[in-house]
DNA sequence: TTGTACGCGTTATCAC
DNA sequence: GTGATAACGCGTACAA
């Protein structure tokens, strides 16, 4: 294993030299500089980030907390998992999980799944962290950009000229979800329509019930704006069970775009969070608060994409 | 942060006593251990990581390298992962993530979604590594027991009385596919009835296509016993198009028993991998490996548990 | 701009 | 059985 001062020996300049030229490039001279990187590259010199690391009373290690049950954990975290992972890895940092509150070590935390009631817990923790998922505290956050995304999907369905647009929400008292409301009903507003919102919890079944148990309430023509792809599965099923036509008489429009968009028939309309990029995000910006000893990041919303397919008119 | 230092001053001993009563515990007087263990407790001292991982030139991280496509990974991996994540936290290692084969760092590897064409790039890994999924090629692996899988679920499918038991296998020369259909094989020639195996990609919609453009060959009173519970699915709609009854005239099994059995409807009953414990034993297996220098560490293999649920008669 | 000396927290080696 | 010393590889503080 080649170190710091075979490289600086090859070079014929101190340790220091050779650090200056990884760390702080601009403090030596370009002839010194050249003569130090060639000496590298001939050794293949790699930076050895343990000892960077206890130098710096650092750990190389940011902690991911999952503050939702596991068992509900969504396919899609994995997306954002590896993104987060791929992050990280480029700058050397390495990962580990956490699924209960009770975090230690690790240079910083990324937290998701948080609720409302998670304030608390948050403003005692003595390293930085930020978090995935909106939040109206002034926690630094990135997210999907929910507001956007409904209004795209709605948007989208008057474009495809279906009479009545119905949302179906879940049903938790959190930013995310009136985020995605207000995209709907803003976009309706500005066409003089009247929104009608149902709201469930995150379940297919819950929401196949709901659809069936309302179903005279729903003419042909009709789109449900829905506020995940699992629910939208669950409408899927319960317009099938009614032997409506999708998408000629009903369309369906889910949120996520994950995995569960494929495995339904039809392929569902949906609009897709780009969570592999969320992560890198949510890695890169909490390695920049570590090195900036925790200074503010701000907010940050992802633009997501309408993936057109099978359950909407086209 | 109170270090070793801190506590050989409290406890007046040298640092030495005291890293040795944490790794080698044996090799310091009852007496002296005591004394030196109250002073950890008191001064709440937990030792740094980073500086025994840069005095054993190790890095204190596990590397998990995938080599599948990132697109067509399972949901289940995120089990996989919090169990693997779990078992490498507990010895305060953390973890990267690498999806192509360009690894480099970490003490070890833990290597999933190979196949029998990677052989020769695992021979030239110059670091210890444990395989998730069977393996004959002496490699350790920690894998589902495959085999016992099928063979509980094909002998429920005989227990529920249906008389033909059909195999739908994922249509891959690899081994935990083989030890999959080895199961139903043998349980069947137990009872003196011939297997029929159908074999198509891992996709529901291949599935469906299938069952479909066979359907007369299937008399009602027919289990399907799926190698996957995407495939799993896929037969159940084909079923439902048909107006097939489930589960009176057709019977459905799945394996992997992760999320998608939930979200079907009916809710699918499955062959359940333990993946959680999968990951953990994976991590403590790399763990162990890395520890004794590399030493083969063999075989195990996880018996998986039989979801009884909708799809099946009760 | 560049180099020297020392510290980061732990462990291995070799004395006693 | 226990302790002093050096070493792991890099970074900071200060001096040159």
């Amino acid at each position: 294993m080649t170190t710091l001062s075979d490289v600086a020996k090859k070079a014929s300049v101190s340790k220091m030299t050779v650090s200056r030229v990884i760390n702080h490039p601009q403090q030596v001279t370009p002839e010194l500089r050249k003569i130090v990187e060639q000496a590298m590259e001939q050794l293949n010199y790699h930076p050895n980030s343990v000892a960077s690391a206890l130098a710096h009373h650092r750990t190389n290690v940011v902690k991911l907390v999952i503050l939702e049950d596991i068992d509900t954990t969504e396919p899609y975290y994995m997306n954002l998992l590896f993104g987060i992972a791929s992050g990280l890895g480029k700058k050397h940092y390495a990962l580990q999980l956490a699924t209960d509150s009770e975090v230690s070590g690790g240079d910083g935390y990324i937290i998701t799944g948080g609720r409302a009631n998670d304030a608390k817990w948050l403003d005692q923790l003595n390293k930085p962290f930020v978090l995935f998922g909106e939040n109206r505290y002034g926690y630094d956050f990135i997210d999907t950009d929910n507001k956007l995304g409904e209004q795209i999907a709605t948007q989208y369905a008057l474009d495809k000229n279906y009479q009545s647009i119905v949302f179906i929400g879940i049903d938790e008292k959190e930013p995310f979800e009136y985020s995605r409301e207000a995209g709907y009903i803003n976009t309706l507003q500005k066409h003089n329509m009247i929104p009608k919102i149902f709201r469930i919890q995150n379940h297919s079944s819950l929401a196949e019930k709901l659809i069936i148990s309302n179903w005279k309430k729903f003419a042909p023509n009709t789109c449900f704006i829905c506020a995940s792809d699992r629910i939208a599965v669950g409408v899927v099923r319960a317009i099938q069970r009614k032997n409506g036509n999708i998408p000629r008489d009903f369309g369906i429009i889910g949120f996520d775009g994950v995995f569960l968009d494929q495995v339904s028939n039809p392929k569902l309309t949906t609009i897709k969070q780009n969570l592999f990029k969320l992560g890198e995000l949510l890695a890169e910006m909490i390695l920049q608060k570590i090195q900036q000893g925790g200074a503010q990041q701000g907010e940050v919303l992802i633009e997501p994409e309408l993936i057109k397919s099978e359950s909407t008119r086209n």
